[in-house]
This record gives C-alpha cells, sequence and structure tokens, in this order.
DNA sequence: GAATCATTGTTCATTTTCGAACCGTTTTAT
DNA sequence: ATAAAACGGTTCGAAAATGAACAATGATTC
C-alpha cells in the first residue's frame, strides 16, 4: 500500500474520493446492466426518481451527461415505457419527462435488488455513525459546491 | 430542488457521493483530454504515480478498469512513452508497468495546469476545515471498505 | 415585425469502451 | 511427468458514448 500520508492534501482528498468513485462506477454499472440499462440511463432514473418529474435540460445540467448522449439514453427510457416525454407547457422546445407508473415500480425494485448499489450503500451506511453521516453530508455539499463553481484554485493547501 | 431529508439514509448517501462521483468524472475527463488522454488512461497515471511501479494486475485490481480496456489503456502509454513495461522478474505472465522520466514530469505537469481535477480539489481543500478534513477521510475508508466486500445488503438503515 | 442570435434537442459519423474468445504461462492434480 | 485447470494479458467484433452539424423554437434588437 502507497503511504498516502506523504501526499499533499488535496490530492490525498482526490485520492479519497477516486476510490469510492471507482467503485460507485463499478457497482452502479453492475447494477444497470443486469437490469438491461445503459449507465447514462441508469443516472437518469437515478435523478429523476425522487423528484418524479424534470425537464430534460434539468437533467442534464445536474449530472453533466452530453447532451446527445442524454437525448439517446431518454429515447430508451421512452421506448422502454419508463418515462412520458411531452414539450414543456408553453414552450415547445424544452421537454418534460415524467416517470411512468412502471418507471417507478421498475426502478424501485432495482434499487431493491440484492448487489444493487443501494444495497451495498445501505451496509456501507450501517457502518457510519450518527454523527460521522451528518458530517460526511455536510463535507460533500461544501466540496461539490467548490467543484462546481468555474474555476479551479492553482494554490497546493 | 428535491427534499432529500425524505429520502432512507442510504439513498441519501448515494445520491450524495453520486453528485461528486459526475463532477469527479466531468472533471477529470476534461484534464485528460485536454492532454491527450483517454479517462482510463488518466486513471492508470494517477493509480501509479504515487508508487512510481506497479503491476498491470494490481491496476486491474484496484482500479476496476476491464482488462480488454485497461491493457489497451496501458499499451498507449507504454507507446506515448510515459510508462515502461517489462514482465515480472521470475513470472513471465505478468507486467510490471513504472512510470518513466518523461511520465512523471507529464503528470505531475498535468495536475498542476489551470482547470486540473487537482485544482479544484485545491479548492475544496480550502473550504474544509482541518477536523472535517479529517473526518471525511475516516469516512471514505469505512465506507469504500463496505463497498469492497463481496456482499451488499438488503435491509434499510 | 423582420432579422439576427441564442437555446433545446436530435441525428449521424467517429471514437471509446467493453465482453468473449483466445494465446502463452504457471499451478494443481493425478 | 503429464494432463487439466487457472491465470494474466491481448485481440477483435459489438455496443456505448461523444462531438459536430443540424433543425426547430424562442428571445432580442433594430
Amino acid at each position: 500500500m502507497v503511504e498516502h500520508s506523504e501526499l499533499p492534501r488535496d490530492v490525498r482528498l482526490l485520492h479519497s474520493f477516486f476510490r469510492i468513485h471507482r467503485n460507485l462506477a463499478r457497482l452502479a454499472r453492475r447494477t444497470a446492466v443486469k437490469n438491461g440499462l445503459s449507465f447514462p440511463q441508469f443516472v437518469v432514473l437515478m435523478m429523476i426518481a425522487p423528484r418524479k418529474k424534470m425537464t430534460q435540460k434539468m437533467i442534464g445540467e445536474r449530472t453533466f451527461i452530453p447532451k446527445s448522449t442524454l437525448s439517446q439514453a431518454v429515447d430508451g427510457l421512452v421506448k422502454a415505457g419508463y418515462l412520458l416525454r411531452r414539450p414543456v407547457e408553453g414552450n415547445r422546445r424544452e421537454s418534460e419527462l415524467a416517470l411512468s407508473k412502471e418507471g417507478e415500480a421498475f426502478f424501485g425494485e432495482l434499487l431493491r435488488q440484492e448487489g444493487s448499489v443501494a444495497s451495498f450503500f445501505a451496509k456501507a451506511c450501517q457502518a457510519l455513525s450518527d454523527r460521522q453521516y451528518r458530517l460526511l453530508l455536510e463535507a460533500h455539499q461544501v466540496i461539490a459546491e467548490a467543484l462546481e463553481q468555474e474555476q479551479g484554485d492553482k494554490s497546493r493547501c
């Protein structure tokens, strides 16, 4: 194992997230494929599920999925009957996407499957104390905001 | 904005990581492409940089990059002169990969560029207190271990 | 109100990634 | 010692993801 403590703080933070990142990607992809979804499709459902409806534009802004990819992913989900697509009222340019009954059932079931990403996070969750959990979410919030700003920072920390 | 606090703890944790995940993927990909690397190639360098040398097998185990993808990524890096490849001593099956002088310089420079993933994490880093930073790494360690075990958990938390 | 510009989403050609079959090497079993 | 199985890595065809050009709509300016 590499001696991470020798690395600068920022690089170490990057590595820490990278490790989770790779695991998340691996587990999410596995869950998606097992259920006949592409990875972007999984991301779209993940994003829309708690809100029930969103515009395609909004999904693009939040997920950073390139719009050509997004367009195709959404198209597949609509054809599969998991999403309902219609133009936004009073704006024929944007599309509004809503989770269908079938989509809701499908995705709920998918997350509940043994071996799904969610099941692993359930386990991870149990390994954290309440306090750890709360502080983790707070820290993530701060970090996400930093990553979503326009410019990075050259100075080390 | 969705009312995340209504979601179960595990799903909320998943969403929290997902947000960082998408940002990390976006920024890392941007940094990679800007420097003529594919995403897996970036991951390989990221992994090998602090250790200087690793076997290809080891990289595969830690990154979860499919071996066909990994093989091609490594091949490109070798051809570009960033990695040195030779069979492991006493085992003609595995290959040992080492960062070349050029590779080290290249990757170091890449991380230092304005707008690189690392620069964004430097900024994020500054937004955290020492205590937050320490607790974050601890929590990540616990979570990564849970994700890397064989089986997930069906029960909620 | 016509012309120009910006925005949202789609299409399509290209590039990237992946899984399956495969090859050579090492290990295990008999 | 030989056969069989396991392993690490590569190759190659198929599938997925991407960027660039485009079409349709909406906003802005003169």
